[in-house]
DNA sequence: CTAATATACATAAATTTCTTATGCATAAGA
DNA sequence: TCTTATGCATAAGAAATTTATGTATATTAG
């Protein structure tokens, strides 16, 4: 455990930046996602993720279609048209960031 | 401004790991420094700095040291010996986290 | 000479975001 | 049958930050 925090207002760049590349996801999709990205040091907490979720689709930035699989139910949210654009802003903002955390925090490394 | 915005939690880590570099800096300087490191990106409010400062101060990790310049009070701060320890920790996880978010954001970087 | 900007500290209120704790429900595996 | 996994949700609390102030001195521009 120790770490396995994720950082204030990242959370749902990610999210925007999966739905971008898989098309669709729900919920609990995106948290095991997640985990398998970043081999087990990020996990999102449903606590967080699901009102981020809401948050954003009351944003207009995602839609949801709900289906019933093995009897479950699930929640596909997939991005707006609006959702789409939003998503390149913020990716864009997120990769400065990283960039510009990485300068302070190791000048030695540069992106390839 | 649009960004500009630091995210949670990094703060702390950036202020240990500049002092670290630096030896000892007062606040005002550390705002300079941190807007000068990432070309503008970041701007650490002094509403978020001096509350950092202070609670650093109260774990251990920070020693301040009063100093007058020009008639204007300056508070330098420096690591402790525990704070030094502490660096080293605290910037690990920072630097995995912010690889973790490249494997997410962008998995086409690497780290050289 | 005076107004604005820069330097330098500080704190309080409000907001945002996240964690922790719950709750409900079905499916699969030990 | 008990635990774990899947799948959603919300409420309470904690933590970090923004925004808004406040005080004070020094410098620069008009």
């Amino acid at each position: 455990m120790g770490n396995s925090k994720l950082y204030k207002g990242s959370l749902n760049t990610i999210i925007l930046k999966l739905l971008d590349e898989e098309g669709k996801m729900y919920g609990y999709e995106i948290t095991q996602k997640v985990k398998e990205l970043s081999k087990g040091e990020l996990n999102i907490t449903e606590g967080a993720l699901y009102p981020a979720l809401h948050k954003l689709e009351a944003e207009g930035l995602l839609d949801v279609e709900v289906a019933k699989v093995d009897n479950r139910l699930r929640k596909y949210y997939k991005l707006t048209k609006q959702g789409e654009k939003e998503t390149v802003n913020r990716l864009a903002e997120l990769e400065d960031f990283i960039r510009s955390m990485q300068q302070l925090v190791n000048p030695d490394w540069s992106i390839q």
